[in-house]
DNA sequence: TATTGTTATACTCTATAACTATA
DNA sequence: TATAGTTATAGAGTATAACAATA
């Protein structure tokens, strides 16, 4: 018993003990420092995942590039548009299935993937000083059960 | 050296691993899944971090609200105005600043929390069921060091 | 029949600036 | 001068349905 009892609402109901609302609270901070890092090379957070996929051995359909980053399709036709007539990324028919389009990098568009890469570390570990590099992997540990679950 | 040696690009750089990305796409799981959870009751995450601050003993205006959910104040005087008609909550004049309101719930409101409350909960269990009770501690003491840093 | 990419559309959310009344 | 709340508005993001080509 303190002298500040919280109300029967508050015990347990807390807004900053909700995982819910933190991980909310943490995304948009995260994803608010990463597009201010990234901007001058014309990137957003959204659009450098697009890139990083592109860039990973694993080649994706614009479908499993949405499905990966929880967008509807239509929305990642307009992401692929703007990337390309940038310059960064191409449309490869896939062979085996005339429908599907995998995504893959440009030339330029991995350099400039690298430069956002090390751009936003740099971010993120300015952001992110409030854990040690234990507490990071943790977390990455963590989060990854809840992103991709079994 | 395994057979499916990743590309320099995707060495440490794979999207996956990425705490900015994991943090994103974990919030868009939980965002939808709160949503669903609560739409029967009229609420949306939004509205439901609106009312648990209103629920809360401490008393805060609309700009630490906006502060706290990482949200423009403008946004705010619309989230306020429709839960304010809905009977959810009241603006309480600050007579030490006749500039601020005080936002608080009212009855009603605060029955419709403790129930969207619950129904979260219970899907929270259901969402992150990938965690044990200790990860999920370990999880929220880590989220709130980079949520509200010193 | 089902799926991939696409288009179109409407809706919500977000960001910005400006205004008022108070401090 | 600066701050709390408000208004207006433009832009970005989101959700939905429908379509052609292909499976």
């Amino acid at each position: 018993m303190t002298m500040d009892a919280p109300s029967a609402v508050d015990e347990g109901g807390r807004l900053a003990d909700d995982l819910s609302f933190l991980l909310a609270r943490c995304s948009a901070l995260s994803n608010a420092a990463g597009n201010a890092a990234i901007r001058a090379l014309g990137l957003k957070v959204r659009s450098y995942s697009v890139l990083a996929l592109a860039c990973d051995s694993v080649r994706r359909s614009q479908r499993e590039i949405a499905e990966f980053l929880r967008l509807d399709p239509s929305q990642v036709v307009a992401l692929i548009d703007s990337m390309q007539s940038a310059g960064l990324i191409a449309r490869d028919p896939d062979p085996r299935d005339r429908r599907a389009n995998v995504i893959v990098a440009t030339a330029p568009g991995r350099e400039l993937f690298i430069r956002a890469r090390r751009a936003l570390l740099q971010t993120q570990d300015s952001h992110l000083r409030a854990l040690s590099r234990q507490e990071q992997t943790v977390l990455r540990t963590l989060l990854q059960k809840i992103a991709f679950p079994e």
